[in-house]
RNA sequence: GGCCCGUUAGCUCAACAGGUAGAGCAGCGGACUCUUAAUCCGCGGGUUGAAGGUUCGAGUCCUUCACGGGUCACCA
């Protein structure tokens, strides 16, 4: 039996059973396509340009200039409208980028190939081969001379005025909302982008970017629940890790003294708009500083980005322009509690029944502590108002076990949280490097956990083995890569800048 | 997990107070060689998310379920 023949035997099944009559047009065209011996999904196209490339770099040519010289190009895309007028047709065909318009005339391709192109659907992928002029409403065209098919599509795309619309659809199926919606692909270009210009601006300050287990034994690092899972060979319980964080610091013993890692973090805890439980984390550690030289390089590394994104030193999100106009404003956690959070100075005063009061506010797991009580109210009424990029230092040293303790006042920890937004995008400290405190605050997390609270840190010797060869002291960060790009991007939801985020299956 | 909202043609959306499920785009047929949300004439397309219930009659009211969005709780 010929290659042709087993073709045309093969079962026109679609993964979707039920079909529309669309669909079943478009399967009629197949066929056709096939009995003329067309190839419908070829191995490979010669093409000289993208639909982006032949935008970029003819856009600036005039009529005149296209017309005094031939610009041929053979370019590929996505059929996105057609405009049949009799024995001629407009179509656009696009990338994930950019629109062409294209020309087809009977009297250039011939009545056959003319006739041809009735087979071919919006949605189709194609190769045009042509030379480029402007119409007389002066829209740069490719003049068809031939064209092919790349790919048949068997489902008509989304209406082509207000593209995809249905948040879930969107997310399901992301190619229909990257082929409907030129924003969606802008978004992730520049989460592209983001992620590019971070390793240039690291390497180019002589770190080096490493590669950290995701699969631990103790999943340490940061106050998280993770997600379990099993090895069979071995017989043991893993981790997949919640953070990085212990193992950069390992490094840092051996003597990396610069190193960053850009990977996934994974928390088994919530989703909403600003949690998916898996995300994509920057974090930096280096040698011989400490966070407030921290506070410095983020500021640099931030304005390096929105200078390269967006041209500029500020970007619009939401209602706000948020400034990334050096130096940004930097506030104690506690003086940011008593002036954003509308309570009386006195309050503060009567850590009892400031306790209360942040009980009332998360009724699930109440506070136990001060320092627990002025995080809760910090969470819930503080970070919320403030916008622009503010970092928030030396917040308790209760709720930072991984924290220098400030030598002028041993209950405030060396460590800022940078704000922007109302949302918490960095978290940095300079590093406990003393073991036998590391070890103490280790063992005054286990017994919190003891007292019920699931989030407290698990003890890790093998770590503190480590600190006790010598930490040199260490300024450490780590940057929400997705809520970074939600500000560059100007999106409201982390789903809107993860390309696939976490559905239940349908 | 709690509460609120949503789910109608391939897509975007209508459908009053319970009374024959509609439009635009897309599709099909026809006209049209500079159109661009092309235009003009004609046609087809629905188990109204699922299952029950109330009613003479349910897209609409009630119950349960599924998925999604928002919000609160947990977290970054």
């Amino acid at each position: 039996m010929s290659e042709q023949q087993n073709r045309n035997n093969r079962e026109l099944k679609l993964v979707q059973e039920e079909l529309s009559d669309q669909e079943l047009v478009r399967l009629e065209k197949w066929k056709k396509l096939q009995e003329k011996g067309i190839e419908v999904f070829p191995h490979r196209a010669e093409i000289t340009h993208s639909v982006y490339e032949v935008v970029r770099d003819f856009s600036g040519l005039s009529r005149e200039e296209l017309e005094a010289k031939v610009y041929r190009v053979k370019v590929p895309g996505r059929i996105m409208t057609i405009r049949k007028m009799g024995r001629a047709t407009f179509f656009h065909i696009a990338n994930c980028r950019s629109r062409l318009q294209v020309y087809l005339r009977q009297d250039v391709v011939g009545p056959e190939n003319y006739e041809l192109f009735d087979l071919f659907d919006i949605g189709d992928v194609i190769l045009v081969d042509g030379r480029l002029f402007r119409t007389k409403t002066d829209e740069l065209t490719v003049l068809a001379e031939k064209f092919s098919l790349l790919a048949k599509s068997f489902h008509p795309l989304p209406e082509k005025w207000h593209g995809l619309q249905d948040v879930e659809l969107r997310y399901r199926k992301r190619y229909l909302d990257l082929i409907m919606n030129p924003e969606t692909s802008e978004t992730f270009r520049i989460r592209s982008q983001v992620i590019g210009l971070i390793r240039k601006f690291f390497d180019e300050r002589g770190f080096m970017e490493v590669e950290t287990p995701m699969m631990q034994v103790i999943p340490g690092g940061a106050l998280a629940r993770p997600f379990k899972t099993f090895h069979n060979a071995l017989g043991i319980d893993l981790y997949l890790r919640i953070a990085p964080e212990l193992y950069l610091k390992r490094l840092v013993v051996g003597g990396l003294e610069k190193v960053y890692e850009i990977n996934r973090n994974f928390r088994n805890e919530g989703v909403d708009s600003q949690h998916n439980p898996e995300f994509t984390m920057l974090e930096f550690y280096q040698a011989y500083i400490d966070y407030h030289q921290l506070m410095d390089l983020t500021e640099e590394l931030f304005l390096y980005l929105v200078r390269e994104i967006h041209g500029k030193e500020e970007c619009p999100y939401g209602e706000h322009i948020i400034s990334f106009k050096r130096p940004w404003k930097r506030l104690r956690f506690i003086d940011a509690v008593k002036e954003f959070s509308g309570l009386a100075p006195s309050r503060f005063d009567d850590p009892k029944g400031l306790i209360e009061f942040a009980g009332t506010l998360t009724p699930d797991k109440k506070p136990t502590t001060y320092a627990k009580a002025l995080d809760v109210i910090f969470d819930k009424l503080v970070k919320d108002r403030i916008v622009q990029p503010t970092f928030i230092i030396n917040p308790p040293r209760e709720i930072s076990p991984l924290a220098k303790a400030d030598p002028s006042n041993r209950d405030e920890a060396c460590r800022f949280e940078l704000v922007i937004a109302g949302m918490e995008i960095a978290n940095a400290f300079s590093e406990l490097t003393d073991p036998f405190e590391q070890r103490q605050r280790f063992e005054e997390q286990a017994a919190m956990r003891k007292t019920g609270d699931e989030e407290s840190h698990l003890v890790d010797l093998d770590y503190v083995e480590a600190l006790e060869y010598g930490l040199p002291p260490t300024g450490g960060e780590g940057i929400g890569i997705d809520r970074l790009t939600m500000i560059l991007a100007n999106r409201q939801s982390i789903r809107e800048v993860i390309l696939f985020p976490l559905l239940k299956p349908r």
